[in-house]
DNA sequence: CGTAACTTTGATAGCATTCAAAGAAGGTGG
DNA sequence: CCACCTTCTTTGAATGCTATCAAAGTTACG
């Protein structure tokens, strides 16, 4: 149909099992423990300077692909920065049905949603050999006194992650099964920017059905909507192979620039002032008659 | 078609304009400040005994219905504690479709999501007369090494407001409209019984069209949602007046308990270790030849 | 090389959206 | 205080998108 011969060659390159990433993996894996330093530039949060950020250690861990770092219900005592590899994490809710949350990759912050309840509210399970600084949270606590650096960084972790969960809510609420795939391609190829691989040639880590758990959608919806991608000239698929081909055409599937004057009218309606939506003699209403 | 003079008085008796609430509002408004042991108090927080918490003073602000209390972009100072009232969480995308992503009511904390970027990210709007307290947020975080509970309570308030962000993002995955309705009206409940007014009679602040935008469905689909929950005897409807009848069967309804095998089965799955999904020898693959 | 898991595609059914219109409630101005 | 107007709510009918059911092709792994 086409040929996808250099979109593979590109993929293979940008596979973290033999490119640059491997390096990093290999270089990361010969140390045992992470200082402050390492985390901020993992995380990109902005350094302060001047401040001591080597004197604290934080072991790795090394989580083979299909380990689950930790499991929802699991005591909480710390919270996870990944330094290499996928993860996807999955909450079960009480009806048993469950979902993916996210998949969080380099730099992303897991366990957090520990911190209220003193348990983990979410599975986390590693899509391939994966290395995580392990951060004991009471220990982060008792340090903050000294370090205000470390407020600082947790803080950026938690508005990231309610950031990113905002963002999903508005995928979820507003956007159609097409759009919500061409999203989620835009967000892994971001990602993979950041990792410093191609953004427009990768290799999903996860199955149609995982995507589709974290999306809303089926995963032969999946599936289809991808095809219709394809069709549509955005990108290529073969498989777990992706290239992208039109990013600013993705990028209008999932913001369309021409829907119009509904938004504009709603963002002034919000502007002015509105009465009291309810009844203030509602005792006096005849509906009830 | 159904008498509704009980619960139109049980409603009137629960509005806040009339009610507990508003004795609460006046008690309140007569104070211009809080102290720390206060916003534990209206957070739900556990103190930590033994701590200062009355020498810190947050100043309370009130907010007339329809006034927004900050707009997204507005440079981030402070966080607010709800004290009285409804309001509700806007977010504009890059598209200029907006989508209200939640409606905060006393005890809920505003403007978290500023903590990362130095801007908020929502429009936050007030549906009738609200108090919040105002707390400067670098007032807060220059206090933290002192008072070791500040950053308790930041901390519980950051993942409240993931956990509640998760829960939406479930609803909004796996469930259809009808389910979506009652977990939103069970929400409410939750939410009134905790104000102490009533869980199973009361007002909406909101209308069907910002119901909707909230649960990711139409303001028709709302609105038939409502009628058809009605129908099967599980609530009452009158507009703005609600009353849930069948508490049991809105449960039932969010999280079915005979909805079989599927889930063990996928947690099984999730169990047992994977195999890399990502094909070691990608590139002597023959999909492409 | 066979089996199990994953992906793709087609046909059909179900649910939500869209378009449309009428009824009800609240606020405004005379 | 009443009439008008705007907004909100409800309901119907038709369309469109997604889920479901089913089957074939592909890939990975033992």
């Amino acid at each position: 149909m086409f040929d996808t011969r250099m979109a593979h060659e590109t993929a293979e390159a940008c596979d973290p099992a033999t490119s640059i990433a491997a390096t990093r993996l290999h270089t990361a894996s010969e140390r045992t423990s992470l200082c402050l330093a390492d985390l901020f530039a993992d995380t990109g949060a902005p350094v302060a300077a001047g401040a001591s950020l080597t004197d604290l250690r934080f072991p790795l861990r090394r989580v083979r692909c299909g380990e689950s770092l930790f499991r929802a219900g699991d005591r909480f005592e710390s919270i996870y920065i990944v330094r290499a590899g996928f993860f996807k994490t999955t909450r079960v809710q009480s009806s048993g049905v469950e979902q993916i949350m996210a998949f969080p990759g380099r730099g992303d912050a897991l366990g957090l949603d520990g911190v209220g309840s003193g348990r983990y509210r979410t599975d986390v399970c590693a899509l391939d050999t994966g290395l995580v600084a392990v951060v004991a949270f009471d220990q982060l606590q008792a340090l903050a006194g000294t370090h205000p650096a470390i407020d600082r960084l947790l803080h950026l972790l938690f508005a990231r992650e309610m950031t990113e969960q905002q963002q999903m809510i508005c995928l979820l609420g507003t956007l159609m099964a097409d759009a919500r795939v061409a999203a989620f391609l835009l967000h892994l190829s971001g990602k993979f920017a950041r990792f410093g691989q191609s953004p427009t040639a990768f290799l999903l880590r996860m199955t149609r059905q995982e995507i589709g758990s974290y999306l809303g959608i089926k995963l032969e919806t999946v599936s289809r909507s991808l095809s219709m991608l394809a069709a549509a000239g955005l990108i290529r698929v073969s498989h777990r192979s992706i290239m992208l081909v039109d990013l600013g055409g993705l990028r209008d599937l999932v913001a369309p620039r021409s829907t119009g004057a509904a938004p504009r009218r709603l963002a002034q309606k919000a502007l002015r002032p509105r009465r009291s939506p309810v009844p203030r003699r509602f005792a006096q209403a005849s509906a009830y008659a």
